[in-house]
RNA sequence: GCCGGAGUGGUGGAAUGGCAGACACAGGGGACUCAAAAUCCCCCGCUCGCAAGGGCAUGAGGGUUCGAAUCCCUCCUCCGGCACCA
């Protein structure tokens, strides 16, 4: 009998020989064979890890692993998110300064990841807290500020009053704060902005070629949100200037009967002043703009609007039409103005029926024109136009926008033009634990930028958290005070920091560099390394994260420091683990604040590091949520028990030369080609299934004997090497007790041979008129006349088809034979 | 409302045009044991039948096909994303 199997012994022995061997160090400098490798680095919280983080890890640690036996130098680093606001809040409530409380997290969370096994290069581990890292947050800041990237500018922001701070409309759920769930509301403030939307259609195109789930390439392309049309100019009493207006059907034209801005549009006051109700105007403007973001998208029916008694000119008709302000107006889309074309769109058809506006449709059908009075919602789309000048006749589509636009350009009203949904990025923050943004406020020279030479910009550690009203940084005025690097008179620091998504959107490529302190990217290793090649994280970073590394991958680009845009070849989300929550009695995701965590510590300290692996991908197909089994996991470390059993059996027996061919080895074979194209796929749960078989082969032919000296040993090397990315501890073991002396990872992936790969005989289904009716036992390759004949004497069959003809017969070989009666 | 994804035994799931339910979990039965735990073996979709065997079954309905969980159409339910985007 084997000894015992002691998991825990195992892993502390195996997770330090693999420190001490430094097994996952790679040299960046050299790029053969590389393999990018890399899971979403984490933010370190001051919770334990649950078994839901773990899959992430634990996947990408088998990809890894797996890869590494594919003969790849695969880096595999690990880094930490260490800027954000909850160290900022465990220092208001508990006075632990947030370097403190994240040094400790970081601590903590990397002796959890290494009790998992997971092999990461820690020889490049960064943080993004650690001034060697933010001073090229900086850095990149002034570059892009010298090109127009970066800029200010007053805007109604998203204010958060829980977390007093703006937000990024990304960060905006529900008209609520995605962190804290306080109601968002609406202030004017004067932000630092990235011009993500210069790159919008780079972003948009980008897309095309990446191997990323479908549902994440659409959630970013709709995120962009594209949309053709053009922009009119519309003539206004009592205006000098025109009000441009964007729409996506100037097809249309003729039948805008009204002009409707959006009560924060800048012409908005100057129109009031000059209305014939002004304090009216006034009111309505200060009441919609006070109104919280939430209060506004959840009043979705609700349109108002108000007369200004203004009125402008339609450049087609000529004809005079009312300006009026409304709600549904959205001052950050487009140009913050519209036309009104209420017989075309609902919309502006339910708005113009609440206040009595006229509706002029211009598209009608099989010569009936539409009555508005009889409208009860805006025409839907088709038919020709008419009562719209050269434009008569044309159908309703691509082409009347195309003649539309050209008549446009061609009278000087305006001109073809692509909108995006998409909005610059907010990166202001007025928060403490982020990094500091290098500007200077200088009351005679305006707001200038920090000389690179004074990189970086330290955040001060002296600050106190509690009982204080605002930004922290204004409290200190040993680091707002400083000198006005144009004119050298007294001037004031910036105190706003940058949103930790400018940290996370080029961490990647730090990782080749992590200490260099002469410069942001080395071009060279970049060239060499980069692109990520499987990129593995959370669904949650679908818009957010992604599509910021994929903005400053494109102006690093431009920069000249790298040679690519899309920094991720690949991209792989893992499903949420759930778990019965037994507060609301529903099965839903695992997190803290929930309370339906698991920990893998426990189950650690009880069954080793391998049970929890396999469990946690044995659980369902990566890609989808799966909820969390205790049973389960005793499943799982059964298995690892019968494997340690017979790779026990095993060691007895002689070991040696390759087998010669049998049912072992041929099952065996089999088994190399389903485990290798699972890995492939990532389905590790069919691997594990796959390997269960195979150990339960191997234990019955040692069992039953008849196998030839040798294969039942190569057999259990064999199952040690195809588990070796999931349970790594177990296998290592073994493997070395089988008398190598390599590790794992370092040994090549089983090749198999495809002839061997099959069984010698098969089971032949036979259908009648295709329903299964018998099962052939045949040799491999068996011709179909052969098959035929087998069938037709066939006791069983023959009662199915006696006395009736067979029309036709179907022949699969080796799968199937059906036989269409009459 | 629009855009994605999913719906299979008591449960997680497997099978992506060819034997539905691999592999597990739970459950039932048995072996070993003084006993228990552990371990091992057998059974395990529904239904008719003593049995041999038959019928039904992959959310519902229809279609394509020799053959459909898989492809197509309509509908239902659930999950995710977006939502006055002009």
């Amino acid at each position: 009998m084997a000894e015992k199997y002691d998991p825990v012994e195992l892993d502390s022995k195996w997770q330090r020989r693999w420190e001490e061997a430094r097994v996952s160090f790679v040299d960046t400098s050299d790029g053969a064979d590389k393999f990018y490798m890399l899971n979403m680095f984490p933010y370190p919280s001051g919770s334990r890890l649950h078994v839901g983080h773990g899959r992430n890890y634990i996947l990408g640690d088998a990809l890894y692993r797996r890869e590494r036996m594919a003969g790849r130098r695969t880096l595999n680093p690990m880094g930490w998110d260490a800027f954000g606001l909850p160290a900022e809040n465990a220092a208001i409530a508990s006075g632990v300064p947030p370097r403190e409380y994240t040094t400790g997290n970081i601590g903590r969370m990397k002796e959890q990841l290494k009790s998992l096994g997971l092999l990461y290069d820690w020889s490049k581990e960064l943080a993004s807290c650690d001034p060697a890292y933010y001073r090229w947050n900086q850095w990149l800041f002034l570059r892009m500020w010298e090109r127009g990237l970066a800029y200010r500018k007053t805007a109604p922001v998203n204010w958060c009053p829980g977390c007093r701070t703006v937000l990024a409309n990304e960060q905006v759920v529900d008209g609520r704060c995605e962190r804290s769930g306080d109601a968002v509301e609406i202030r004017d403030l004067t932000q630092w902005f990235f011009r993500i939307t210069d790159y919008a259609e780079r972003l948009l195109a980008g897309l095309e070629n990446l191997d990323w789930p479908e549902r994440v390439k659409v959630m970013q392309r709709n995120w962009i949100g594209r949309s053709e049309g053009a922009e009119v100019f519309f003539r206004v009493d009592a205006l000098v200037e025109p009000i441009p207006v964007f729409t996506t059907r100037p097809d249309t034209l003729f039948g805008a009967t009204f002009l409707a801005l959006a009560p924060e549009h800048p012409a908005a006051a100057r129109l009031a002043e000059r209305s014939p109700v002004p304090a009216d105007l006034s009111r309505f403007i200060e009441r919609i703009r006070r109104t919280s973001r939430l209060e506004r998208e959840s009043d979705t029916g609700e349109k108002e609007g108000m007369d200004t008694g203004i009125t402008a000119l339609n450049p087609a008709t000529g004809d005079s039409i009312p300006v009026w302000l409304a709600n549904f107006v959205l001052p950050d889309y487009g140009t913050g103005a519209i036309m009104g074309v209420p017989a075309h769109d609902q919309r502006d058809f339910e708005f113009a029926r609440r206040y009595g506006l006229p509706i002029r449709p211009v598209y009608r059908t099989d010569d009936r024109e539409p009555d508005p009075e009889e409208m009860t919602e805006a025409a839907p789309d088709g038919g020709v136009l008419y009562g719209s000048g050269d434009w008569n006749g044309t159908a309703n589509g691509p082409e009347a926008v195309r003649i539309a636009n050209a008549w446009i350009e061609a009278h000087g009203l305006g001109k073809a033009r692509v909108g995006y949904r998409l909005r610059d990025w907010l990166i202001s923050r007025q928060r403490y634990w982020g990094t500091p943004i290098p500007a200077v406020h200088c009351p005679d020279c305006g707001v200038l930028p920090v000389p690179d030479e004074e990189l970086p910009i330290l955040l001060p550690e002296d600050v106190a958290f509690r009982g204080v009203e605002g930004n922290p940084l204004e409290q200190s005025e040993a680091f707002v005070a400083t000198s006005c690097p144009g004119c050298g008179g007294p001037a004031r620091r910036e105190t706003d920091t940058m949103d930790t998504f400018v940290d996370s959107s080029w961490y990647y490529l730090r990782f080749l560099n992590p200490g260099d302190t002469s410069r942001m990217v080395d071009s060279q290793r970049a060239a060499k390394w980069m692109p990520v090649d499987q990129y593995v994280g959370g669904i949650e970073h679908a818009i957010l994260h992604l599509l910021y590394a994929r903005f400053i991958c494109r102006v690093l680009k431009d920069l000249g420091l790298v040679s690519l845009e899309e920094p991720f070849a690949r991209l792989f989300n893992q499903g949420m683990i759930t778990k019965l929550n037994p507060a609301t009695g529903k099965i839903e995701k695992m997190s803290k604040s929930r309370g339906n965590t698991v920990s893998p510590d426990e189950l650690i300290t009880r069954f080793g590091a391998d049970t929890v692996r396999v469990y946690t991908l044995f659980i369902g197909p990566p890609e989808k949520e799966s909820e969390w089994s205790e049973e389960g996991v005793a499943g799982a470390w059964r298995f690892l028990q019968r494997v340690h059993d017979v790779c026990g059996r095993a060691l007895a027996q002689p070991g040696g030369d390759l087998p010669a061919d049998s049912p072992l080895t041929r099952f065996a074979h089999r088994t190399i080609q389903r485990v290798s194209e699972d890995a492939r796929r990532f389905h590790f749960h069919t691997a594990v299934a796959a390997l269960m078989e195979f150990q339960r082969a191997l234990a019955d032919a040692m069992e039953a004997g008849g196998e030839a000296p040798g294969t039942v040993r190569w057999g259990a090397e064999l199952l040690v090497r195809l588990l070796h990315p999931i349970a790594p501890h177990l296998t290592d073991e073994w493997w070395e007790r089988f008398g190598h002396r390599t590790f794992l990872v370092d040994s090549a992936w089983p090749s198999f041979d495809p002839a061997l790969a099959t069984t010698e005989r098969v089971t032949l289904v036979v259908q009648v008129n295709g329903k299964v009716r018998g099962r052939l036992d045949l040799e491999r390759g068996a011709p179909e006349p052969d098959a035929l004949a087998l069938a037709r004497a066939d006791k069983k069959i023959r009662t199915w088809i006696e006395g009736r003809e067979i029309a036709r017969t179907v022949y699969v070989p080796d799968r199937l034979l059906n036989l269409v009666l009459r």
